[in-house]
DNA sequence: GTATTGACTTGGACTTAGTCCATCGTAGGA
DNA sequence: TCCTACGATGGACTAAGTCCAAGTCAATAC
């Protein structure tokens, strides 16, 4: 049983067939789906779940800080159930593929007080982008 | 006379009224727009333009580098005409606002080579994000 | 164990952002 | 000035996501 599940319902999370498929999809992967990829591995296990439910089910699991919303350049956003430890993207700008990586530094302090105007900085996200081995060599 | 026509005609971009007035919205707007609003005040100039012109000329002005485009969590995408000097973004959470923000340090320095997986790493995209002095006081 | 109820799910219609394409128009070279 | 290949047009189409009214069910109370 996954410490997600677990943190899930001890938040108060009502737990139901559908969520539980979802999260489980999530927890599962350490690539970054799609909220479409995200439904089709979940109708797999869950035939009748509704394409609405794990758009609902996944803006929760992003407004509890459990999954992170990646924007990336392609149309659909990506999901990423790495939300408890820091880090950052790299992407490939040719196949699109996604992996995590933990840079030396912390951006957030490079930022100086000067160059905010005003804002209140709250995160930061950094993606490297550039061709991943396959693209490069093909 | 804008740089920027300039540049794009010395370039052999081939010049339409279209075009011109798309360049010209870019080149004088400090914001970051989405092609609709683009689109909005292209037509303000040259009121027969369409939605599909404006997508065109957008995407060809990307290639070739005088523009950004800047995937938010907003759906539409953004353009950047700051493209010939490198910077980042700093995102109002609330209202979507953009600023254009130049860090310290190259971020780009901060990837060991331990952590690009056999990525050709070429370029690197940092949002700040957080509250606008307006959003926060509201 | 059953009843209750408000939160969750459903699926289909709808919206938004963007793409495609056949046809027409025109910028720029000869 | 004429040609022609490149650009523009607009309407149909697609992809991704949102909304909603009605039905279902998890968790609490009894």
């Amino acid at each position: 049983m996954s410490d997600l599940l677990e943190r899930l319902r001890g938040r108060g999370w009502r737990m139901t067939a559908q969520r539980r498929v979802v999260a489980e999809v999530l927890d599962g992967e350490h690539v970054h789906l799609t909220a479409d990829e995200v439904f089709t591995r979940a109708s797999a296990k869950l035939p009748e779940i509704s394409r609405a439910t794990v758009y609902n089910a996944l803006g929760e699991l992003v407004s509890l800080g459990e999954v992170l919303e990646v924007a990336t350049d392609d149309r659909a956003k990506r999901y990423d159930p790495n939300a408890h430890r820091p880090h950052h993207h790299l992407l490939c700008s040719r196949c699109g593929t996604i992996r995590d990586v933990h840079p030396l530094g912390d951006p957030l302090a490079d930022l100086p007080a000067t160059e905010r105007f005003g804002f209140t900085v709250s995160d930061v996200e950094v993606t490297y982008r550039g061709l991943c081995p396959d693209c490069a060599s093909a």
